[in-house]
DNA sequence: TATTGTTATACTCTATAACTATA
DNA sequence: TATAGTTATAGAGTATAACAATA
């Protein structure tokens, strides 16, 4: 196989420059619009949507929350504790392992939630539908989910590797 | 014209979802990779970059540079500081209009740009590019291209519009 | 000994508002 | 009066390391 060329080509410069200043662009809609509408952080839109829409009991561990959200053990923590000092999610110890926390979604959070999501549509419309057709949507979702696929499974990039200048 | 659903249909989701996870978790490996080979910040980064690469002169009005990286004023101004403490680059009043302030790169900056380079270009083989091919990510960016001029062309979202619950 | 989660802490980043100076 | 930029300041978010408790 062939030695990886020190630098990308045109190509892959625009595609990486495209992706990041769309999401860049979007998120920073989206984070005023969560702000305004809901008093909410995208990071804790995140997580509220993960529990109240994806997990059927509204229930997950903290471990499992971090793991899909990215973050450092200690901001789940944090932003845990905001969401539950603002009443939208319950926490409580694991019934099978002690050590285990179950966070829940209350009620209040979700209809926060349904508070939140009207806007929220409106942003995404305007902002990335208004320019994507149901075909091109298609494909931007085909394209993107072995993408993040890929990256879910890759190593944590946890240095080794690189660090190299 | 038909009324604008409140829900977005399934493909929309999905690719707003794939969108916003595949360019965060990127965003955290490069911020990760950034900081360990040349202690830069992914915004800093971008202003060095934008310095360095895209412009000829190697120079660019703060205005121009806050446009670019969606910044507040301060934030920008801050960034520079920063930039600046560090010899990266230098500010100085413009010829033209004595309000403005042209930034410039130095060597130094453009060294500290070839430092990082290698090391982010293997992150975005490894993470982005490991799972596209060329005729994918040549597609991907035609998608994300005509989104991305839409969002910069696209009213700030200054709120008035949305704002009801 | 490894895992789960919290706490304490320190730092970075961002935004708002008030202010200066030039056009 | 409008534009360019800075400053002060305050708040949110994140990560690291030390710690406690359970497996």
């Amino acid at each position: 196989m062939a030695d990886s060329p020190t630098s990308l080509d045109a190509h892959q410069l625009s595609a990486y420059f495209a992706l990041m200043e769309v999401a860049g662009l979007l998120r920073h809609s989206v984070e005023q619009q969560l702000r305004d509408d809901g008093e909410l952080s995208y990071v804790q839109f995140q997580l509220l949507a993960r529990l109240g829409l994806n997990s059927p009991t509204g229930s997950e561990r903290m471990t499992d929350l971090a793991d899909g959200v990215v973050y450092s053990r200690s901001g789940l923590t944090y932003q845990a504790g905001l969401l539950e000092k603002a009443g939208l999610v319950v926490r409580a110890p694991s019934a099978d392992d002690e050590r285990s926390v179950t966070v829940t979604i209350t009620d209040a959070g979700r209809s926060r939630i349904a508070q939140v999501i009207p806007g929220h549509v409106e942003v995404l419309r305007e902002q990335l539908f208004a320019a994507l057709s149901d075909d091109q949507t298609h494909a931007l979702t085909d394209l993107l989910t072995p993408v993040r696929d890929h990256m879910r499974a890759a190593p944590p990039r946890s240095a080794g590797a690189r660090r190299r200048l």
